[in-house]
RNA sequence: GGCGCUGUAGCUUAGUGGUAAAGCACUGCUCUCAUGAGGCAGGGACCGGGAGUUCAAUCCUCCCCAGCGCCA
């Protein structure tokens, strides 16, 4: 029997030191996708993911929550290995940098590069901020306070070993550029060339400050730095018999942040080591949720599980990759996420699944060949050749332009009225080749339309005729999301700068024009105009406006004679909340000029005649 | 300050040296199997601004503006 191909995917083991949020939750949907992808390719998958619990900053997380730091780490990666779940999230393993195996390859790791005379003893010198884990310079200092979190920086000089980076430079500009798949996307790998190229230093890789980390075998006195012992994780995972065969790894996902160390310093230190270099390491981009950055002073850190639960894993799934494309700085919004759950898997995607399935119980089902609109080769390879790009947002869109057709195709062929079973045939094959080709985005949808349609998910059953069997109406796939009241959207998109004007005074915030749209402006004429008792500033107005009477309340009294006002044609808003003032509700409010006094009001009005009811816009 | 990226319909994005495409939104018509779903037709973009190269530029070059990223 011939070897399988092995596809091993990792993504960043997350700092323990946060809740997970859609950020994080973004990058493992990603890796799950690709690792069922492969695995219904027919590879030999592995797919890891877990937690980074190192380093000084989580130390003092756990002190000041009261908790044993071992305790404290244990908590917080249930609540990642938790959340991934939740999204049908399947890592191969969760890794957790306090594994024992870990500890041990690390130690490993360090001896090789031991070896290869890479690792020597120095100090260094600089201002070190514990909130990032890192050194400045003094210039990078704003006010003597880090240029990142504000807070005051501890100026420091320790004993420390460095790796030889320095060494690698000409190695890894080679390796970018016979290997232009290792770092991706393009821009990606350009800014890290620039920066290769202009030079490397050493790193210091241990630290005598704290001792939360990984003992450093070379010398007791010291533990690895967080970030060195972090990156071997994706070795660790595959180092032992049974696992060894998935080095070297396929694909490593991270965000931008993470850039350097894993387009850089990683194949340095494998290289030193004498591992094989992974064969790609993908770049992306991050989210802003609601048209905002994610942090937590803006309180919008959203946990994945709420999502979830409330709009369903697959939704969420299929919306993070369709929405952005992979690589790209992309926002979550839930407006936009219900839109494309509404639109795409609901009314098209799910729609489809209930009008063939229930005409299928009906007429039942009768061999055909497959239709000419519905080609699902051509929908495989376009598939998988945007997957093997990372073009996940391309392969979705091509997947839901083959299920527009098979609507057409239902719409054209009218099974209900020609009980063409062969129609319905030819729909429900088209079903099972886009449910296929859509399980990795989507499991447990795709394994319910499977099952409505009895097919397996089996990649080589794409565009292979579906054996008939009896089908029974589908279950509702997606249920469409009302939006109630105004409110899913937890903040909204950021404020446009206020316009200075030149000589008048500062104008009010920039709106869009949707904004402008919902107020409801009309002329409306005055019929009448009454006193109110005890109201000096008031009068009750009758406008009509169209066919309607209302009575509007309007403190012109100081400005405007009755008589003045009778007949005159004036601007309402209509669409204003009523309001109670003097034991009168007023439905609307009249538009007038103020001087920026105060003491001139003058009514707004059309400058010629038209008909009441007239919309102002 | 240096390097780089981006700027295309209301929104999200495609794309090409010969004035531009898709989805959503919008408008009109229409079917009734289906989740007030589906189908058809349509409106809407001087392709950020300016200059240049060219018979011809949204696509090439330069400058400017805006947003972003990496670095110092």
């Amino acid at each position: 029997m011939a070897v399988k191909k092995t596809y091993y995917v990792t993504t960043a083991i997350d700092y323990v030191n946060a809740e997970p949020h859609i950020g994080h939750a973004y990058q493992k949907v990603v890796a799950d996708v690709l690792a069922r992808w492969n695995k219904l390719l027919g590879k030999d998958v592995f797919f890891l993911t877990g937690t980074d619990e190192h380093g000084k900053k989580i130390a003092q997380s756990a002190e000041k929550a009261h908790v044993p730091v071992e305790e404290f780490v244990s908590e917080m990666a249930k609540k990642f290995e938790s959340a991934w779940k939740k999204l049908n999230i399947q890592p191969d393993r969760f890794i957790r940098t306090t594994d024992k195996d870990h500890e041990e390859t690390v130690k490993e790791f360090v001896e090789k590069l031991s070896k290869s005379k890479d690792i020597y003893k120095g100090h260094y010198a600089g201002f070190y901020c514990t909130s990032c884990e890192a050194y400045y310079t003094e210039k990078d200092l704003v006010e003597g306070c880090c240029p990142v979190h504000k807070t005051k920086i501890e100026k420091l000089k320790e004993e420390t070993y460095f790796f030889r980076l320095s060494k690698y430079q000409k190695f890894l500009l080679e390796l970018y550029k016979k290997n232009p798949k290792f770092v991706l996307p393009n821009e990606r790998r350009n800014e890290i060339i620039n920066r290769v190229k202009e030079g490397l230093d050493d790193l210091s890789i241990t630290r005598t400050s704290f001792s939360w980390g990984i003992p450093f075998p070379l010398d007791k006195k010291h533990v690895i730095y967080v970030w060195f012992d972090a990156l071997i994780n994706y070795y660790t995972a595959i180092n032992n018999p049974k696992q060894k065969k998935f080095w070297p790894a396929d694909a490593h996902l991270l965000g931008k942040d993470n850039g350097w160390f894993h387009a850089v310093i990683w194949p340095a230190m494998l290289k030193s080591a004498g591992i094989e270099i992974p064969k790609t390491v993908f770049i992306h981009g991050f989210l802003t949720f609601n048209g905002e950055k994610i942090s937590k002073s803006l309180g919008n850190v959203i946990s994945p599980i709420i999502l979830a639960d409330r709009y369903g894993a697959d939704t969420v799934r299929y919306f993070a990759l369709r929405q952005v494309p992979f690589g790209e700085d992309g926002d979550f919004s839930e407006s936009a996420l219900i839109a494309r759950h509404n639109n795409e898997l609901a009314d098209k995607l799910g729609n489809l699944v209930s009008r063939v399935s229930t005409l299928a119980e009906k007429y039942g089902l009768e061999k055909a060949k497959q239709a000419g609109p519905l080609e699902s080769e051509k929908l495989l390879k376009a598939v998988s050749e945007y997957l093997d790009n990372f073009q996940f947002d391309r392969a979705l869109n091509e997947i839901f332009a083959f299920i527009d057709r098979c609507n057409e195709h239902v719409q054209k062929t009218k099974p209900w009225e020609t009980k063409d079973k062969k129609a319905l045939y030819q729909a429900s094959w088209a079903i099972k080749d886009a449910a296929i080709l859509l399980s990795p985005f989507m499991p447990s949808t795709c394994s319910k339309i499977a099952k409505t349609f009895s097919f397996d998910i089996d990649i080589k059953d794409v565009s292979k005729p579906l054996k008939i069997e009896k089908i029974k109406k589908s279950d509702i796939l997606f249920r469409k999301i009302v939006i109630e009241e105004k409110k899913p959207e937890s903040k909204p998109i950021k404020p446009q700068k206020a316009h200075k004007v030149e000589g008048v005074m500062s104008m009010s915030d920039m709106i869009k024009y949707d904004d402008f749209a919902k107020l409801d402006l009309r002329i409306g004429t005055i019929k009448k105009v009454e006193d109110i008792e005890g109201a000096d500033k008031l009068y009750k107005l009758e406008v009509q406006i169209g066919k309607e009477n209302r009575t509007i309340l309007a403190g012109i009294k100081e400005h405007y004679e009755k008589e003045e006002l009778k007949g005159k044609q004036i601007v309402v808003i209509c669409n204003l909340e009523p309001r109670k003032m003097r034991g009168f509700v007023s439905e609307g409010m009249l538009l007038a000029a103020v001087s920026s006094d105060g003491k001139k009001v003058i009514l707004l009005n059309p400058e010629k005649t038209i008909e009441s009811g007239s919309k102002v816009q």
